[in-house]
RNA sequence: GCUGACGUGGCUCAAUGGUAGAGCAAGUGAUUUGUAAUCACUAGGUUGGAGGUUCGAUUCCUCUCGUCAGCUCCA
């Protein structure tokens, strides 16, 4: 039966087998299901589950009902979820009758592995299976006891994916939902998806106007006026930041020749995914730069480095252009075009564990002033794909783990999934949807140098080849401001807010001492609007709340008389009159900050 | 790029083969207001674009562009 405090385990499993009671129902939808919805995998995730598969038609969520009802006849009936082993011989024959290519290609995975080394729930000398009902499936578990446990359900999305993740392969439908063990916990979750798409940065950055698309530049972000504030003021704020820790900061073009891009090994890896320029002959023989390194390799190799000048640090904040793939474009999430806070260091060997404590110290004084949550992934070197002296490897991924676990930094580590050219560590941020958006990325280069024929000089007179640390700390500002704004809600930390104060007047009669306290605060570098239209009193207070304004200054008779203002806070509502100083006294701090 | 869904005034949505409608926003006028929407009037759409079927298309079909959910990718 269903646990009052379900433990993350139990949710698996329940997930699991409600995913394969909609496999099973979805089987119903079609005739002859059982022979013509060729099942591929489904299994849990966190909050939720999905199947893929492969139907004579696509599902659609018009078909949601129907699905849900199949499910729903097969949890009221109630029956025990079975395991049985089967012999590879048996289960071979047995989904081969039922043109399950899928499962076949599953059960000669499992039969190709070393089964003696007794691979969780598959069996010695067989396949696990499990019945539910009707339904049976290749499975290793574990499952629910029961159906009727199922009960808190939901169907959520349909999908296209690619059976084994492989684009070259079959795609499937997949189909996502979600369970849990008691109707609350379902509806706290639906519930919670629905306020998270309410702080959808997309949804907000129209409401707030802060930024707009059209199609006529898909992928490229139009700022408007308030939006265009806050990418500013962040980048400045940054930018100060890097100068005060030693960083140069340059300008660097957006057009560089196609030699270029061959230098740095662009041009072969990712000659696709960037913006072209063609000759009268149709050759392409520019590109416009979908980064900065290269540049900062010129910057670099023009003139000679002594040890002494060592760690030269080069920020840029260039525009950066890349042709992503239609599909993937999202809101300020993927775009085409973009800025980053980026930035190369060079540093000698033996200055890499410095130079990243550095650089996480970045990190706290950014992440830390919004009170963002973020964990790290280290990927680390792939055997079968580098590039330079294992050794050196070695020490620089000893290097970064000490730095991050001095640090307590929260960490998995993927290994083999680092570039070839170095390992890396990447910053993630969960969004309000709670996806993991990947903002920070910290990656030592073992090949640029290498391939730009980098050198510094050392104490003992040889030339010596530098290392290149990338980093980027806010990553694009595109995709960091998206995160704020659904950090945030829309409603900024008043440093950051394009419009910090509305003065509003009860009505005409007052304008005169309203502009009085604007001017007053616009000396104080206040970002401040006056609000003297006809509209009651309500209705400006509402229209400066929707647009999540931090302070609203209500001006009347009563304020004018005693020279005072009524100030209704953004988070504590009304806070009643005070004297201009004592207002001005209270935002002084907030006004305005430095990382 | 792939699969699917979606695209109607600035925004949110209605109209299912028969002359496209509402609320908000906007403009004008009235009102001069005390903590989340004052009232009235006016204007605004060849229904993303192109082709087709039909006496007739927002509605059905094809192509295309864009957006969204994922998948693949992500220097």
């Amino acid at each position: 039966m269903s646990e009052v405090n379900p433990s993350p385990e139990y949710l698996e499993r329940l997930r699991h087998s409600t995913a394969h009671i909609m496999a099973y129902a979805v089987q119903q939808l079609f005739p002859n299901g059982e022979h013509t919805v060729k099942l591929a995998i489904g299994p849990p995730i966190e909050n939720e589950f999905y199947y893929d598969m492969e139907v004579p038609r696509p599902i659609t969520p018009d078909d949601f009902p129907e699905i849900e009802k199949h499910m729903k006849a097969m949890i009221k009936s109630n029956v025990p979820f079975e395991q049985e082993t089967w012999t590879f011989d048996a289960a071979r024959t047995w989904f081969a009758e039922r043109n399950q290519t899928f499962k076949l290609e599953l059960i000669d995975g499992i039969s190709d592995k070393d089964v003696s080394a007794s691979d969780e729930g598959v069996a010695e000398e067989g396949v696990s299976i499990y019945h539910n009902g009707d339904f049976t499936d290749l499975c290793k578990g574990p499952h629910i006891d029961k159906t009727g446990e199922c009960r808190h359900f939901k169907l959520l999305r349909v999908s296209g994916a690619y059976w084994r993740g492989d684009s070259n392969r079959e795609q499937l439908q997949r189909i996502y939902g979600t369970a849990w063990s008691t109707r609350e916990d379902l509806r706290t979750y639906l519930r919670q998806r629905e306020e998270a798409a309410k702080r959808d940065h997309r949804k907000l950055g129209r409401e707030l106007e802060l930024f707009q698309m059209h199609p006529e530049s898909p992928g490229s972000v139009f700022w408007l006026p308030k939006g265009a504030f806050i990418y500013n003021h962040l980048s400045e704020k940054v930018r100060k930041l890097n100068l005060d820790e030693g960083y140069h900061e340059v300008r660097t073009p957006l057009i560089y020749d196609s030699s270029l891009w061959q230098t740095s090994g662009h041009w072969e890896h990712f000659k696709e995914d960037m913006f072209l320029i063609d000759n009268e002959d149709g050759e392409p023989t520019c590109a416009l730069k979908p980064m900065n390194c290269p540049a900062h390799m010129l910057i670099y190799k023009s003139k000679r480095h002594s040890y002494r000048d060592l760690p030269y640090r080069i920020h840029d904040q260039g525009v950066l252009h890349r042709n992503e793939a239609t599909g993937t474009l999202s809101g300020l999430s993927r775009v085409r075009q973009l800025c980053q806070d980026d930035a190369h260091n060079f540093v000698t060997e033996d200055q890499i564990a410095e130079e990243y404590e550095r650089i996480l110290g970045l990190f706290e004084r950014i992440y830390g002033t919004f009170d963002l949550p973020f964990r790290c992934d280290f990927s680390t070197r792939n055997p079968d794909k580098y590039m330079g002296d294992i050794e050196v490897w070695n020490r620089a991924e000893d290097i970064l783990e000490s730095v991050l676990k001095n640090n307590q930094i929260d960490y998995t580590v993927d290994p083999g999934e680092a570039a070839f050219y170095g390992p890396k560590l990447d910053f993630q941020i969960r969004d309000s949807l709670n996806r993991d958006v990947q903002c920070a990325t910290v990656q030592l280069d073992f090949q640029l140098p290498e391939r730009f024929d980098l050198i510094y000089i050392a104490p003992d007179g040889s030339e010596k080849r530098p290392v290149v640390i990338h980093r980027a700390i806010c990553g694009s500002f595109e995709r960091f401001i998206a995160m704020l704004i659904e950090h945030y809600a829309g409603a900024f930390p008043m440093w950051l807010s394009p419009i910090q104060c509305v003065v509003m007047t009860i009505s005409q009669k007052f304008v005169d001492y309203a502009t009085e306290v604007q001017n007053l605060l616009l000396k104080l570098n206040c970002r401040v609007v006056l609000d003297n239209s006809d509209d009651k009193i309500g209705a400006k207070i509402r229209q400066a709340r929707l647009q999540r304004v931090p302070y609203m200054l209500i001006i009347g008779e009563r304020e004018r008389d005693n020279r005072t203002v009524s100030v209704r806070s953004r988070e504590e509502g009304d806070i009643g009159a005070m004297t201009l100083d004592s207002f001005t006294e209270k935002i002084r701090d907030e006004i305005d900050i430095d990382f």
